[in-house]
Order: C-alpha cells, then sequence, then structure tokens
DNA sequence: CAAATTTTTGACCGATTGGACAAACGTTAG
DNA sequence: CTAACGTTTGTCCAATCGGTCAAAAATTTG
C-alpha cells in the first residue's frame, strides 16, 4: 500500500533480506572492488539466486549506495567523539585508539572505503567535499585551539588527522603486506597491540608541546 | 630466430610498443583495479586496437605482471638507499621526503600497489613474503642498531617503517579525498610541502632519543 | 478455508568480456 | 623483384555480465 511518495514500509522478509545481502556485499565488494564484484557473487555469499537478490535492490550500485551511505557514519564516529573538553593528549590517544580498533574489528568497511576512494570515488565525492569536510574543518578548530593554549605542539592540524587516519587503516587495508612482512611470529595476534603501542609513542612525543 | 630457451630478443618496434601498452596500462590499472579494467580500455589508451595489444601480450595478466615485476624496483628503491652510515635522524628525514616525492610524482604506481594489496595481494604474494620482508627485515636491523646506539627513541622498527608508507603513501592512494577536505585554497599545489613540513615534525620530534 | 499478496525461481536477453585466428599489410634481406 | 618475416586488423567465439519477466511457490490476510 506505498503511495510513492512516503518511506518505504517493509516487511520482516524484507527487513532480514536485504540485511543478509549488504552483509554479503560488505564481504564481496571490499575483497573485489565496486566493478569487480559481480552480483552473482554477492547471492551466492547472501545464499540466494540472482533474481531473488535483484528483488530486494533493482540495481548493483543500490547495494552499494545503501552500504556506504550506512557505513559512512560508523566510520567517522571517532573523530566525531573527539571532544574539546578533555585532556588534549588523552582525546588524541583515545581517538588513535578508537580508530585502531576499528581496523582490526571492521577491516571490510575500511577496505571498502578505501577501494572507493581509490578509484576517484566516484560515487561518494559529495560526501567527501561535504559532510567529511565539514567535520573535519570542525575537529581542525578544536585542535587548533589546543594549539593555541600551549596543549600540543603547533602542526596542520589537517594533516595531523590524515597521519592519524593513514597509519590506523593502514592495518586494515595493507593487512596482507603488514602480516607478510612481520611473519608468522610478530605478525599473530598481537600486531595490533604493537602497532597501538609505537602510534601511541609516535603522535605523543610528536606531539608534545615545546616547553 | 629464437630458439625457445634464451631470453626473448626484441625488436625496435616490439621494445616501443610495450612500452607504450605498459603506460597506457599503468594508467587504466591504477584507476580501475585489474578485475575492472579492460583490454580494450587499455589499447585505446595505448592508441592501436585489441588485437595488436594481444600481439605483444597474450594474456591480461601478462601485461599486469610485467607492471608489477618493474615497478617493485622503483618503489623500493627508496627504502634500499636507507643507509647506515650516515646520521640517523638525516637518513630517516631524506627517507621521508623520498617516499612523499614518490607519491607526488608517481601515484599511478602507488595506487596500483595500493589496489593489488587491497585486493588480497593475489599475483605479488610471494614477492611481499620474499624480497619485500627480506629487505624491510634488513632495514629494520638497522634502525635497531640507531636505537642502541642511543640515536634515536626505541621504538618498533617495522611499525615505523610501516608508518612511514602509510603517512606517505596517503598522499597518493587518498589523494581525492585530501584534495576534497583540504579544499580549493589549502589543498592546491602547496599540500604535499604542508605534508612535508607536518611529518617531518612529526616523525622526528616523535624519534627524538629521551636524554 | 480462500483470496490477495509477497517471495522465489528458471529461462532468457542484449551487452561486454578476454581471447583466437586467418587474412591483409608493411618491412626488410637477398 | 621476391620471399621471408614482422605487424595490424576485422571478424568471430564462448563465457560472463547486469538485468528482465512470467510463472511457480510461499506467506499473509480476511
Amino acid at each position: 500500500m506505498n503511495t510513492g511518495t512516503e518511506a518505504p514500509r517493509r516487511t520482516r522478509i524484507q527487513q532480514e533480506k536485504r540485511e543478509l545481502i549488504l552483509e554479503a556485499a560488505l564481504e564481496v565488494f571490499s575483497t573485489n572492488g565496486f566493478r569487480g564484484s559481480t552480483i552473482d557473487q554477492i547471492a551466492e555469499a547472501a545464499g540466494m539466486s540472482k533474481p531473488n537478490l535483484l528483488y530486494y535492490f533493482r540495481r548493483k550500485e543500490d547495494i552499494h549506495e545503501t552500504l556506504m551511505q550506512r557505513l559512512l557514519d560508523t566510520w567517522l564516529a571517532p573523530l566525531r567523539e573527539l571532544d574539546d573538553i578533555g585532556d588534549p593528549m588523552t582525546e588524541l590517544r583515545s581517538y588513535i585508539r578508537r580508530k585502531l580498533e576499528m581496523a582490526r574489528d571492521f577491516p571490510r568497511e575500511s577496505r571498502l572505503f578505501a577501494n572507493e576512494i581509490l578509484q576517484g570515488a566516484p560515487r561518494i565525492m559529495p560526501l567527501l567535499a561535504g559532510e567529511l569536510k565539514t567535520l573535519v574543518d570542525e575537529k581542525a578548530g578544536v585542535i587548533k585551539g589546543w594549539m593555541r593554549a600551549g596543549k600540543i605542539a603547533r602542526t596542520d592540524p589537517w594533516h595531523l588527522i590524515f597521519s592519524i587516519w593513514a597509519t590506523t587503516q593502514h592495518y586494515a587495508d595493507f593487512d596482507v603486506q603488514v602480516r607478510a612482512v612481520l611473519g608468522p611470529n610478530r605478525g599473530g595476534d598481537g600486531r595490533f597491540e604493537d602497532a597501538a603501542r609505537f602510534l601511541e609513542q609516535l603522535f605523543l612525543e610528536g606531539l608534545k608541546p615545546k616547553a
């Protein structure tokens, strides 16, 4: 009884199957990229036939778009939590730690974004120049405040944020390389603790205010 | 007059055309990934017909493989130059600078590798666990020596190398995002100088030996 | 129950893919 | 010139792609 103007009302089955498909699509898209993934692959991973999948998402792009929109909020949550009220060094430390935990616990989400950005972000460019830029600019302002107050060393807040993104996401996006280089011993489950220890030292020492 | 056992002897035309194809393939592969790229795209970018291209490279994978093998050396050259004899801080500074210059001057090469690693490195895994691991282990030893000599702060040399890779390559692989966030003013040509200044501060301060 | 609706499937379609192939064309050596 | 060789192209192919459609099956509703 959809009049066409209101938000789609979904049945229980539709809810469940759509979740199933999105979960499968996350797996497939994150390892093959958008163009490298096929509807058949996603359908098989979701345990259903291709026409059945297309009953829930009419086009391949719709799946990807839905995934992206849902994930962006999750992905930016740690930065949103970066707060003006706490101690700067403590805030930065927990931001780095949270980002690294996300790389460990949600590597597929990280790779999905990486794939998209790598290929020129054809489908999420507006979000980058809009929502993302706004958020980063705001947080850069917070960091600048800390610098003016002499709480942390003076540097470029934007590039500071970039470097935190780069170093933490590296452990999700380049996981294969990290493990290959570290080898079976150092590359085991402990690698995230090692990374956390290193990054904390690097950033906290590197940002200590000059006396 | 190829006897079949010796290295392929190539005519002048073969040399030139193969270079043309590899240049075109670098452009296409680095922006679409392997599976997302088509032989037709590469052929068109190289200004020739598809059967003509297949005369020089019999399979799509051969082009990719040749590209990878050629580029790995270039890509690792800065790390190879990291030398035991110079001043540690100076050596690290120029390593970071060289890596950042490569991100600026050869972004396609960086994206090609990123694409490959992101998708599980199906075609270059042996190189990672072999040649790459050997080189990194060796340089980690050099860095460890500096630490023992009290020239730089004690940390994990492997993760130090990872973080330098991550932060510098970020400016090639995530260039679209970097420019979108920085905006037209800060994201102009000067962004690499800003990045260089920031990274130098971060790493050199973060690695200062404790007194 | 039965009717209406939602879900699932097999068969199919045109477009695109990587690649094969023989014929045509160009070049060079004798 | 001519024969041999290297290069280029048009045509074709089987496989795979994203997506359609009608009909069957399952579920919900009255």
